[in-house]
DNA sequence: AAATTAACCAACCGCCAAAAA
DNA sequence: CTTTTTGGCGGTTGGTTAATT
């Protein structure tokens, strides 16, 4: 019954691939393309490589390099599941290393915040980029850039108190059925965290525990704050709210006559994260499962 | 110059849905 | 229909390098 083991798991090898074990691999694919099957790869490998010859391929820096093989028949000895990941991170043709470019930030900020840490569908609007490069970075760099954003914009909009006050907003947990609202801290840790629904016990656990800090009475300015460190981190609202429901199913939302916005809960609303909106309402965040108030 | 800390990133792990036997 | 594997994905780890003390 079932399917036979794809690798022994004693005998596989882990860790850095060397030089070898990537041309091997490369030279496989380039001939002989994956097959549709990663598990049997490994053990064709090698196996392919005639002893001693010489040929032609694109590699990774889209060159043309010619290569001499000289028989190593021993195939991979790597589990299936590691020669795709090498291949679809590294090796594969026009894969992009190295910095990001401004409007790649751009891109991946306003993904993030439309469907969370979906990274794959994020890399795919990236050209060259991996869905490991993308997680990468964010975790690294993006990531605190933008909270260092938030936080220099929350200063600049305590400094010039004199500017609009937004509306305050609170943050309602409909799992929970009790309404809590959240600092500009907790909304920095939101963005901290991202992910969607196998983290949202965490996301919950770490809002409930800024559930006792209100802004609604004496930090208008932080709000406006927040609006503007999502303006700096170049965001396009009322764009992003067009391409958020054009890749998702949108919310169910429906606006009652006393300026409260109500999002009822959909399972496709902005899973990790922000919810943007714009029409001078700036941005805020929300999680999935929670109702926005404004 | 050495030790410590922080940042980076490739690779592994575990989960899930779909497919195969 | 049930069991097991596969492929894909996102989270996390740990080794390496860079920066700081």
């Amino acid at each position: 019954m079932g399917r036979a083991p794809c690798c022994d798991k004693g005998s596989v090898k882990k860790g850095p691939w060397s030089p070898e074990e990537d041309r091997k691999l490369k030279d496989y694919i380039h001939t002989n393309g994956t097959g549709g099957n990663w598990i049997a790869l490994p053990t064709k490998a090698g196996m392919s490589i005639t002893p001693s010859y010489t040929h032609l391929h694109f590699c990774t820096c889209a060159c043309m390099h010619v290569h001499s093989c000289h028989g190593d028949v021993s195939g991979l000895k790597r589990c299936g599941k590691s020669c795709r990941l090498r291949w679809l991170n590294y090796l594969r043709p026009n894969i992009k290393h190295g910095d990001f470019s401004d409007e790649e930030d751009r891109v991946i900020c306003a993904l993030f915040a439309a469907i969370g840490s979906r990274w794959s569908i994020i890399a795919a609007q990236l050209p060259g980029r991996t869905d490991n490069d993308v997680k990468n970075y964010w975790n690294t760099k993006l990531k605190k850039k933008q909270l260092h954003l938030l936080i220099a914009a929350a200063a600049h909009g305590q400094q010039y108190g004199s500017r609009p006050p937004a509306p305050p907003f609170a943050l309602e947990q409909q799992h929970h059925h009790h309404t809590s609202s959240t600092s500009i801290a907790s909304l920095g840790q939101l963005l901290m965290f991202g992910g969607r629904g196998g983290d949202q016990q965490q996301q919950q656990q770490y809002t409930s525990s800024f559930s006792s800090v209100d802004i609604s009475n004496n930090t208008s300015a932080a709000a406006v704050g927040l609006q503007e460190s999502f303006m700096f981190g170049g965001l396009q609202f009322q764009q992003q709210e067009e391409e958020t429901n054009n890749l998702l199913s949108p919310p169910a939302a429906s606006s009652s006559g006393n300026d409260i916005m109500t999002y009822e809960h959909h399972e496709m609303i902005s899973p990790s994260g922000f919810f943007f909106y714009g029409d001078g309402a700036g941005a805020a965040a929300t999680q999935e499962g929670t109702r926005f108030l404004y």
